[in-house]
DNA sequence: CAGGTCTCCTGCTAGC
DNA sequence: TGCTAGCAGGAGACCT
């Protein structure tokens, strides 16, 4: 499942091969990942437009277009494939980016994956981009902003930290990797945290972002393709899916926590 | 408003 | 071996 580092990676490898590209034309196969605007407006409006740049706001991709900003959020399972013009249709394939000597294809098993096509100005002020929180590696990310977020919050710190509109970019593999690098109990209440602890889940978030964007992200599902935009295969995960405590040699607890599996080691973090 | 639950979707797996 | 029920999960919709 992409997170912050993989959509990072993901974007590096499309810059390489799309800016100064126009898109001739856009096919679409499955079209509930276009959530907007119609279908019809989608491809009349893309048709034409270059590729000046792909940023990235959490998991967002951005292309930025000559008039419009087309995002694209990967979810679980989504994945941009190079082709050639006349490779056929895949299993999985549901929109076709068409460019002068190439496609590029959206590939998403479980279809989860979404679109959206706006103007410079919408994605300022319109979902899904509006009311983000702070990128992780913002300067303004400290713990009195983090302080005032969660004042109140009585959820789990591991539900609060998978809040978009806190810190954005932070999925659930890496929350569980944060919250063991921290030595915090998943199920704590935000509004507990002291200062120091505060300190820590910032100090370790950029710490183990920053790592995991160096290492070009991690894949949890291995599949191979020679053409997939993906990070490479690496996986330095400590506690995510771990069944024995690196650090203590304990037993690692399994349990769902905001309906999202969660493993930590109840010895090790408190 | 805050927090909980449901929904989307398919591939994989445990269990019989 | 073959079948099926159950599970996984990001984020928005919907409910309490």
């Amino acid at each position: 499942m992409p997170e912050l580092p993989e959509v990072e990676t993901v974007k590096e490898t499309l810059k390489k091969r799309l800016l100064g590209q126009k898109i001739l034309d856009v096919d679409i196969i499955y079209p509930n990942i276009i959530e907007y605007p119609s279908i019809k407006q989608f491809q009349d409006k893309i048709k034409g437009q270059v590729i000046h740049n792909i940023s990235r706001r959490g998991k967002w991709l951005l292309f930025e277009l000559d008039n419009d900003i087309l995002l694209s959020h990967l979810r679980m399972e989504g994945r941009y494939y190079f082709k050639d013009k006349n490779d056929l249709l895949e299993k999985h394939e549901h929109i076709i980016f068409h460019f002068h000597d190439f496609d590029l294809r959206y590939v998403d098993t479980r279809k989860f994956g979404r679109m959206h096509l706006l103007t410079k100005e919408e994605v300022q002020n319109k979902k899904p981009l509006y009311g983000l929180g702070l990128e992780p590696f913002d300067s303004e990310l400290n713990e009195d902003y983090l302080k005032t977020k969660w004042r109140k919050k009585e959820i789990p710190i591991k539900t609060a930290l998978l809040d978009q509109t806190v810190i954005t970019g932070i999925g659930n593999i890496y929350v569980n990797e944060i919250l063991f690098a921290s030595k915090i109990n998943p199920l704590k209440k935000a509004s507990s945290l002291k200062r120091d602890e505060l300190e820590k889940i910032i100090f370790h978030t950029k710490k183990i972002l920053k790592e995991a964007i160096k290492q070009g992200g991690t894949t949890i599902k291995s599949y191979e393709s020679s053409k997939g935009v993906h990070g490479r295969f690496q996986r330095q995960l400590l506690i995510h899916e771990k069944t024995i405590c690196p650090i203590c040699h304990e037993k690692i607890k399994k349990e769902k926590i905001g309906g999202r599996g969660t493993y930590y080691c109840p010895n090790c973090q408190r």
